[in-house]
DNA sequence: GCTGATAGTCGAACCGATTCGGTAGACGGT
DNA sequence: ACCGTCTACCGAATCGGTTCGACTATCAGC
């Protein structure tokens, strides 16, 4: 059932149809009844791939996420959320790549012609190759999270260093010499990984502005490498009072570990973390935490696309978030001993 | 760039730049070799939507999932995250298409046209219209859950009316007599959401097969809900030993209110869940629960749809699954007074 | 030397929409 | 009566692939 059943049963030509669905021509009221109810009665929809093919867009969004082997973390769920949200306010379907490495398959459909008309790329690295092969592609594309050449693309991003150095710094104000990094997973940062590698530097930053000494660690994702990586701290490193830590899948082993040991969260034990808005109220206790507003990144992020799609030349827009940290109650003055 | 710009600079014909990706009739090696070197050059890729529309398939299926606003649970992530994974092993893209009511235009444009070919369904009510527009798009599709009428589609389904009965036997046989059923939202029942009834009918089922009493309650999918919920059936029903729930959102509000009412788990109080498998093991306590393998469900989910694109005249397959309950550290004996 | 098979290639039709140019008829102004 | 303007509609081209039928050249079999 295509547009010339409805244009011969309605006893049109398939371009009165088309001008009376789109209605940028005029079309008699008679004649649009006329088409309406052969299409009502049908139920005909126009095929997508046609209108694509004419149009030369297809009215849909790449979303690249990290690949499905690896469980999301609450903010890039939040990052997943709002993006498809946004998309659907703007009537927008989103076409979901999985994909991490270089030669993914799903990333190669996306970027093959016409596919979608925008991407937008999650969990970047500092040297990431699906940047250039978007930009060899010619896509309009949106980063959230960044490379490390800032001004190559359009990027909005969480600004891991200044939050990281104020978690420090609040870390510090407490009484807190000797503090921990927990970072995110061995493989992520090797593959460098760019929020890892910015915390890492602003954590040393705020080391050295306070002349404190601190342990840079590297954590698996997940609960169970929280728990190792915490317990390991504590044996290797007793003198250790708080963390700092970005890691937010390991969060709830850490917590586990610590509470294993014997310490009491803020008692004895502070911890501070970057976490998705709305999830640091779910912690035992309550976490103290940069609330990354993910909501309004996912959004943000699509509106920078929509920018784009509509005139790839604009130049690229970078946005810089220091969500500042909000004082809850997993941290606390340093144990008097 | 098209095929017919490859074809004119390898001095070849559209056709056999076509035959020459395809394959599907003999190219000679030299022309092959010269075709793909343009095509190289180039950075050729085929337009998706002209393919689609000669060939009648895209290669792409739809996911529809809760409509944003809601949050996804562990389980529900882990259906999206396995489909999405199955579907990139199958080389097929996935379409997200956030939509719980009728008049959704994501959902709408999903039906539309050739513009995906089948499509996963999640949390579907025992009413829901979208499984007879499905029908009526004569579109192959897969539910992740079923409606009242088991026969007139395919699924998957956890089987929460025994899973909960086997809960309610386990409290049971640790001597609670008074048990609560933590359901999912007002709304979410209201609107006929398939597990939240069936788990009620086997919850009733289980009380009168033990002779004993239980509380029904309905409880939004957060934790601050579950906070309230669990705070307030404490002071309403201060004879309730145990908690049965399959709100997995509400989880960790309701072990904060045990918590804050000074109650310790498991000694003073059960809770039994039914979550995504890996997640149990992160409470606090590890949950007693039943462990549902939502990545089974996925894959199995997008083995379903595969078969029906394949041959949509297949009979439906139904599967229903009732994970046992895995024991773990939020389950003891009841208090003895 | 004739026939038949096969490999390699081309041209044209086709998928289902959109859109441009054109045209018939109605209507108003002069 | 004539011209210009609008409205309402039609026909054909077009988007970029795939695929069928046809054609040529080559080679084997007899």
């Amino acid at each position: 059932m295509n547009i010339g059943e409805i244009a011969s049963r309605a006893g049109v030509s398939r371009s009165t149809v088309s001008y009376a669905l789109s209605g940028k021509r005029s079309v008699s009221d008679a004649t649009r009844k006329r088409i309406q109810d052969v299409i009502d009665e049908l139920g005909y929809r126009p095929n997508a791939a046609a209108r694509a093919l004419k149009e030369g867009r297809t009215r849909t969004i790449g979303l690249v996420i990290p690949p499905a082997s690896r469980r999301l973390t609450h903010m890039q769920l939040g990052f997943v959320a709002s993006v498809v949200e946004a998309a659907a306010r703007a009537d927008l379907d989103v076409l979901l790549s999985p994909s991490g490495g270089d030669h993914d398959r799903s990333f190669e459909r996306l970027l093959s012609g016409g596919r979608v008309d925008g991407v937008i790329l999650m969990e970047i690295r500092l040297e990431d190759s699906r940047v250039r092969r978007l930009q060899n592609a010619k896509l309009p594309f949106v980063g959230i999270g960044h490379t490390a050449r800032a001004h190559e693309m359009c990027w909005i991003d969480v600004d891991y260093a200044t939050v990281i150095n104020q978690c420090v710094h609040h870390l510090a104000d407490l009484g807190h010499t000797r503090i921990a990094l927990v970072n995110r997973s061995v493989e992520l940062m090797a593959a460098g990984y760019g929020p890892g590698h910015r915390a890492r530097d602003g954590f040393t930053a705020a080391l050295a502005q306070r002349g404190i000494q601190g342990i840079d660690l590297e954590c698996g994702d997940d609960a169970a490498a929280g728990l190792v990586c915490a317990t390991r701290l504590l044996r290797e490193h007793p003198d250790v009072t708080a963390i700092a830590t970005i890691n937010e899948a390991a969060l709830p082993g850490i917590q586990r570990g610590l509470e294993e040991a014997g310490l009491n969260v803020p008692g004895d034990f502070s911890i501070t973390g970057v976490v998705g808005r709305t999830w640091a109220e779910e912690f035992r206790p309550p976490l103290t935490a940069a609330d990354v507003p993910a909501q309004d990144i996912g959004t943000q992020a699509m509106d920078l696309l929509l920018e784009r799609i509509a005139d790839p030349t604009t130049p690229f827009r970078n946005i810089l978030l220091a969500p500042p940290v909000s004082l809850r109650g997993s941290t606390g003055p340093v144990r008097a001993t």
